[in-house]
DNA sequence: ACCTGAACACCGTTCAAGT
DNA sequence: ACCTGAACACCGTTCAAGT
């Protein structure tokens, strides 16, 4: 697992590969098939690890701000591997990998009072913007630093909106949503 | 670029390979690069051409209910090809492919009056979350279709949530959040 | 303009056999 | 319990050469 974090940070997912993880470690490819049944589990454990690294859990009095605490928290985990979103994203999508990070913004939602469908609904919601949002950042990161990046034209600082307010924005959007949900119920009372 | 979405459709994106592509076509492999410089472009076409499938645009006088629609249209368009989403997902996180996802949602949003990096912002959050929903459904589908399905036990109808109602729901989510927005600054003034 | 043939430098995975 | 050696069945891509 050393290993693969380090080949995968170092020179990205596509050279990530069984053989190449292999030889860094100074042993036969074969030899990797006593421990891992398939790549894809391999990809699996990594994943997990990558989305454990455990936030900073303030227990916030208001559960919008505790929401945007631990969305932040996933996206710096995601963010501190390069290829990070891609890697847990692929690993969900195949239904492998821990329920972690869907359970850690549901149990965020959930101090809202909304009934279990919505927290996990929400949360799921919730979990494919934030790996939508960090696959799109770190491909734009490496397409940066190696292609010709386009410097912010004239005197002007062309644009306010980065990384940063841009997956905050997205948050807020789906926190105000929940938000306009249990107001609307309030109101109908 | 038939041939191609007759492999995508038939067998899936692991086995939607150059060298296969050529035999479908009874040609050489080397015979793909002189009509693409890789596989990677050859993907974006595919992409462009799922995406691209015109909906019924039905001009809504409600721009929620024209979201909503234009969503929903994005939805199925994807959902028209096996792993249609993933291609389109990786084809977009490159930096490749046409912007005409991202524009019709924009473009059903402005209907709400937001300045434009609102807009922007407001559809590419909603882009990812599509995105992440549908490729999830089909990642789904096809293990379900291979694997054991866990039938509803016993005589209960175990789930009231279908992929589809998940689908409005994150979309109703992030409309909402639209709505609070607007709503709170009309409250202010 | 469009394609072939042959090669290069790789993949993931299996499996008998070794220690 | 853990690994080697050798093989199987593939990949994407390049490039001189053909028509």
């Amino acid at each position: 697992m050393r290993a693969a974090l380090h080949i995968l940070d170092e020179h990205g997912l596509p050279d990530l590969t069984m053989r190449r993880l292999a030889s860094a470690l100074g042993v036969q490819p074969s030899a990797l098939y006593w421990h891992f049944p398939n790549k894809q589990s391999m990809l699996a454990e990594l994943s997990d690890r990558i989305v454990s690294r455990r936030s900073p859990d303030r227990t916030d009095e208001e559960w919008t701000a505790r929401v945007a605490t631990e969305a932040a928290a996933l996206r710096d985990a995601l963010l501190t591997y390069r290829d990070g979103a891609e890697v847990v994203s692929s690993t969900l999508a195949m239904g492998l990998g821990s329920t972690v990070a869907h359970d850690r913004l549901a149990s965020a939602i959930a101090g809202g009072d909304f009934d279990d469908s919505t927290v996990d609904q929400a949360a799921t919601a919730m979990l494919h913007f934030v790996l939508g949002h960090v696959f799109h950042e770190q491909q734009r990161m490496q397409y940066d630093s190696l292609g010709a990046r386009p410097e912010p034209a004239d005197g002007i600082e062309a644009d306010a909106s980065t990384p940063t307010t841009e997956f905050s924005f997205g948050i807020d959007l789906l926190v105000n949503g929940l938000l306009f949900s249990s107001q609307q119920a309030i109101d109908r009372s």
